[in-house]
RNA sequence: GUGCCUAUAGCUCAGUUGGUUAGAGCAUCGGAUUGUGGUUCCGAGGGUCGUGGGUUCAAAUCCCAUUAGGCACCCCA
């Protein structure tokens, strides 16, 4: 047999059941999380058509997009012009209209539009599913992972924003992980663009100061410079990147930078608001202002979020923000939304290399009937099912094969009790349980058995 | 999209300056033990050395190409 080995694609992976039982673990603290702050489950399709996808997400986002091939004869729409000068993107267009989800705030953004008659306004949802990104892949970074999002839509509040982060800080302490919450305003870095005259190059200068604390200053302007920034726009921007200290003294001067902007001191407004309310709240997690948070998605215009954890070195595990008009592009005006997503995934890893999952104690079955044989088989069913309607998970051994094979069963599945049900037991009614852990044997009636197991 | 690294049994890896029949641990299966696992002992199966070409008397080993995987950048959860 020559066969092939056989592979999943990259930047995808199979989970175990152990891999499972902790992923559900940290998606039903989520999901709890979210209900109780009153968001509903939605889902929506893994593919979207691409005319809804494309451009939402910039220049990187449209080339991170899997693209699904059209069925049938894909080329019917081609020409031999198409070949002969490739131009990929057009051609890409005629040979796939639909992609795999890039994110869940997009489809959401659609759906809102789509069913804007069914839907109560403001609008909470949360949507727990699979995304998809043709990216390489590396540590901490998939080409299929998960996104927990929370949004609400349709509400200018920014109670929104604030309880966005108390649920960001129920879910990290629920989970265990100490972090640290980013939290700034894209309406400061919009005034911060205007005030150094270069409006129109907000998404460059974001891009670049976000890198400020990785590559530092010096590389920071090299960078602004090359996007093509005047060098009198960066000489301006260097009281701002250079400002120092705690909130009470950054503030003011921030302030003074951006007196004559008008969207600068709305952010300034919007930023006060929501940390004087997270002042009151006692969160359980560190938080701050972070000037240099800038978030790479285009369609963020407000508040912006992003989470680290704290005690060890992760890209961010969840980040988020307002969008003022992402429901705009598909028809629907003036409606805005703001949200945030965890990644499951890298939620995971964190995780996984700090020790924060709880033991497994109950991810097997508790009890494990040996088969003897067709009478025996018989017997130990009606067995099983009152151990069953008690409230315990039992298995019986499905084949009638030698013990020695059936108790390494139990013993790999860790299952702690093994009982033995053959001719004498069933003549006297009684059951022979094994204590897998110490090996000890006893014989005893099955409602004994049930109430020392309970 | 750019750069670097890796590829040998189901898994993790050894394999000397190129030299007989390519090894180990784990896992699997069988036996010691037909109603007793985890420990122990014995045994077995499992490989076109990623693929294709080249150099050579001789290639897992050197060279080229190709494919796949990993890491970093970009960007992001």
């Amino acid at each position: 047999m020559a066969d092939q080995k056989p592979s999943i694609p990259k930047g995808t992976r199979d989970f175990s059941p152990v891999e499972m039982m902790r992923r559900n673990f940290i998606f039903d603290i989520i999901k709890e999380v979210f209900q109780r702050y009153g968001y509903l489950p939605i889902e929506t399709p893994a593919m979207e058509n691409l005319s809804t996808l494309t451009g939402k997400y910039g220049e990187e986002g449209d080339r991170l997009l899997f693209k699904i091939l059209n069925s049938g004869d894909y080329l019917k729409k081609t020409s031999i012009e198409d070949f002969e000068s490739p131009n990929l993107n057009k051609l890409a267009a005629k040979i796939s209209e639909k992609g795999l989800r890039y994110d869940l705030t997009v489809p959401f953004a659609r759906y809102v539009v789509q069913n804007r008659n069914d839907i109560t306004f403001p609008f909470k949802r949360y949507q727990i599913q699979p995304v998809w990104r043709a990216d390489r892949p590396q540590k901490g970074r998939y080409r299929e992972f998960y996104q927990c999002d929370v949004d609400v839509i349709g509400s200018n509040s920014l109670i929104n924003e604030v309880e966005l982060v108390l649920i960001i800080d129920e879910v990290f302490d629920k989970l265990g992980i100490n972090t640290i919450i980013k939290i700034n305003n894209r309406k400061i870095l919009s005034g911060i663009a205007e005030v150094i005259g270069e409006a129109d190059k907000m998404i460059d200068i974001t891009v670049a100061i976000d890198k400020l604390d990785k590559i530092g200053l010096e590389k920071v302007n090299e960078e602004l410079e090359a996007k093509g920034l005047s060098k009198q726009a960066i000489e301006k921007l260097q009281p701002i990147l250079n400002l120092e200290g705690i909130l009470k003294e950054k503030f003011p001067k921030l302030k003074e930078i951006l007196k004559n902007s008008k969207i600068g001191m709305e952010g300034i407004e919007e930023l006060m608001t929501m940390l004087t309310h997270l002042k009151d709240l006692n969160l359980k997690n560190k938080w701050r202002f972070d000037l240099t948070l800038a978030r790479g998605l285009n369609y963020y215009t407000g508040a912006i979020f992003e989470v680290v954890a704290k005690d060890i070195k992760f890209g961010s595990i969840c980040g988020g923000g307002r969008y003022d008009d992402l429901t705009g592009i598909f028809g629907l005006p003036e409606v805005s939304g703001v949200g945030i997503s965890f990644g499951a995934d890298r939620v995971y890893d964190v995780m996984n290399e700090l020790n924060l999952f709880p033991e497994e104690s109950s991810i097997t079955s508790k009890v494990m009937f040996v088969n003897f044989g067709k009478e025996e088989e018989k017997f130990c069913l009606k067995l099983i099912k009152e151990i069953r309607q008690a409230g315990i998970s039992a298995e019986l051994y499905p084949d009638s094969v030698k013990m020695k094979k059936q108790m390494k069963y139990a013993n790999n599945k860790n299952i702690p009790y093994v009982v033995l049900v053959g001719e004498n037991e069933m003549k006297n009614n009684l059951i022979t349980v094994k204590d897998m852990q110490s090996g000890e044997q006893t014989e005893t009636s099955l409602k004994e058995f049930i109430e020392k197991v309970l």
